[in-house]
DNA sequence: CAAGAGATCATCT
DNA sequence: GATGATCTCTTGA
């Protein structure tokens, strides 16, 4: 005889596998957040289906002075959304192929953000994989090109609440993993900013960016 | 495996 | 008109 059915498995489309990450975590100084944000994961409500990452790589741009960061340009139409509070997206289109995404911090007029760079896949490899064509779960999205396309992130994003529905971060009282930090990757045109350790990574992770 | 090129377009000069 | 917070494929050891 088969036991009935108790509700002790969590449905995975439920946020009642961990609490959502407050605007005030995002309020705090932004190499915080890029570190504290390892562990944490990465949720993508879509019509297709939800999706999940454990973010493993982040990046700190840490405001106008910072070579790297894009509002170092001023305040402009892309650079808005960084200017705004604390816990929003802010995704723009680079290359003529990819979409990046990074979560805005600290005070309002302070322009600052984290770059999310590499995830490693929870839910919905299956529509990971439709979408990036690809069946080697390493790559779904170890880079922050591969995960904005794993993840359905485009510019429509740009500017979404992170305290909202479709986008957000999960906190699922795992403990801080140990990292590294290393110097970010793609700005050497940044002059001394280059070669700042703002960038984050989950040691010993398959599922880094570049090692 | 490392290095290099090509793809392609929003944004700013 | 140039360039970029990238990725993938090709080439050649």
């Amino acid at each position: 005889m088969v036991r009935a059915a108790v509700p002790i498995s969590r449905p995975k489309t439920s946020s009642s596998v961990g609490a959502k990450l407050p605007r005030a975590f995002y309020e705090q100084p932004t190499i915080d957040v890029a570190k504290q944000l390892l562990g944490k994961y990465l949720v993508r409500q879509h019509p297709e289906g939800v999706t999940v990452g454990r973010i493993i790589e982040t990046e700190a741009y840490v405001g106008p002075q910072d070579l790297a960061c894009h509002a170092s340009k001023g305040r402009t139409a892309r650079t808005e959304v960084m200017f705004g509070p604390a816990g929003h997206a802010y995704v723009y289109f680079i290359y003529g192929f990819y979409h990046m995404l990074n979560f805005v911090t600290e005070r309002q007029d302070h322009p600052a953000a984290v770059l999310i760079r590499a995830v490693e896949p929870v839910t919905g490899l299956d529509l990971m994989k439709t979408r990036r064509q690809l069946d080697n779960m390493r790559a779904l999205a170890s880079g922050p090109g591969k995960l904005c396309q794993a993840f359905a992130i485009d510019r429509s994003l740009n500017g979404a609440d992170l305290c909202d529905v479709v986008l957000y971060v999960e906190d699922r009282a795992e403990p801080q993993p140990k990292f590294h930090a290393a110097p970010r990757i793609g700005v050497d045109y940044a002059g001394k900013w280059k070669d700042k350790r703002y960038r984050f990574f989950v040691r010993g992770s398959d599922f880094v960016s570049k090692t």
